[in-house]
DNA sequence: CTCTAAATGTAAACATAGATAACATCAGAC
DNA sequence: GTCTGATGTTATCTATGTTTACATTTAGAG
């Protein structure tokens, strides 16, 4: 028999280590989803494209995500993750605020993470916070388990306890300040003109406004 | 001769009135247009389907748009349009504040209509502010030759010179304001949790605050 | 070691999409 | 009336997501 074996020895990846475990391609699963997070524009990715990247038929790719979107999905997992982690890294819960100067920096630390976020990995910032709504909204149970939505609420809450701020933080501060980051994370990945300072600057600039708008009595 | 004219008949639309003027489909561009914004979904609409809807053939539309790609295009114009529309009535540039009070109402109806516009035609906002950037920038042109950008900074400056806030609004300032409308209405239109509380309340909380974040010295 | 079953890939095909080219038709100018 | 340009229609091409039937490799049971 001689079949239309004419392309198996494809499979040349000697160059690249065993992976896991050295299946016909040595996960494909992991290498799709590394190839969907170098894409520049993920959303628009196309599995077909992806699959001849890799030297795979795109029927491959349906061994290991039932769909395309299901695979941005998980890219979009991976981006929720790795912002959470950033946001771990700033709020350094192993250090709490003992006065109103590191219950500010950490707040300031919180905005920073975040608009960095939005600077270093613009593909998965668009595909998370994307108004498309379709990642967005099938991951909300992931953020509404507590993580990322918590970290602003309990910097604010250190703002009130080390004295830097007159009154306990509500639910509408907190929405406040999740709001001014996130329309200043927004508009810089929007390319806004003026939303173009440089980020350290306009974390800053962020951080003091938001402890300013909670100096009056709610 | 017989061809295969056994279409033409469809043209059956005696319920609609001539439009502008009678010609084979009585003006394709305005109908597309109209379909494309009652479109759910605008980014992802189908061309074949839209003509499709208009029991036209799907190449008759690229007698009106060059590509898919400058449909959108213009139904993001005709967003912008009307979200300047509302800006411009809740400015009311023929009524400047005589007083504080006056300068802070503005400032709510301008973030009111922010989040008016988003609720009421989120398939519209999610066109004109996606972070895919495509219909974003290529309209940037657009918003920087005034307009929109303006009517915030405007109102901040009302805000100083009727002495609701001691000193003279500096870009920085706008580019606050700007980002926690800006992040209310991004919020509000992802469906995050917190984001859902009446649209009044919420325009109000981020004007008052916005007020309040001004009011230490720069 | 061998045999089998599950995991993984391939080939071929279908449906839909955007886009283009050649042809047809209608409105209005002359 | 005839000619011309605007507007639609018929294929037709290519790219893409997805499915089905088949092949192959791997891992593990016996």
């Amino acid at each position: 028999m001689f079949k239309t074996s004419l392309l198996p020895p494809t499979r040349a990846a000697p160059a690249t280590m065993p992976a896991v475990r050295g299946f016909h391609h040595g996960n494909l699963r992991q290498a799709l989803l590394d190839a969907a997070l170098a894409e520049p524009d993920i959303e628009g990715l196309s599995l077909r494209k992806l699959a001849a990247g890799l030297g795979v038929t795109p029927a491959a790719a349906y061994r290991h995500f039932a769909s395309r979107e299901e695979l941005l999905l998980e890219v979009a997992r991976i981006g929720f993750t790795r912002l959470e982690s950033r946001f771990a890294k700033a709020f350094d819960i192993s250090q709490p605020p003992s006065d109103a100067a590191q219950a500010q920096a950490r707040l300031h630390r919180l905005a920073r993470a975040y608009l960095r976020f939005a600077d270093d990995e613009p593909p998965l910032w668009r595909l998370i916070f994307g108004p498309q709504g379709a990642a967005y909204r099938a991951l909300a149970g992931l953020l509404d388990r507590r993580s990322s939505y918590d970290y602003l609420p309990a910097a604010l809450l250190g703002l009130y306890r080390t004295g830097a701020v007159p009154h306990a933080p509500t639910e509408s501060d907190a929405l406040f300040a999740w709001s001014a980051v996130h329309g200043a994370a927004s508009l810089r990945a929007g390319r806004v003109p003026d939303a173009l300072m440089p980020l350290d600057d306009l974390a800053g600039e962020v951080g003091t406004r938001i402890v300013r708008s909670l100096q009056s009595p709610p």
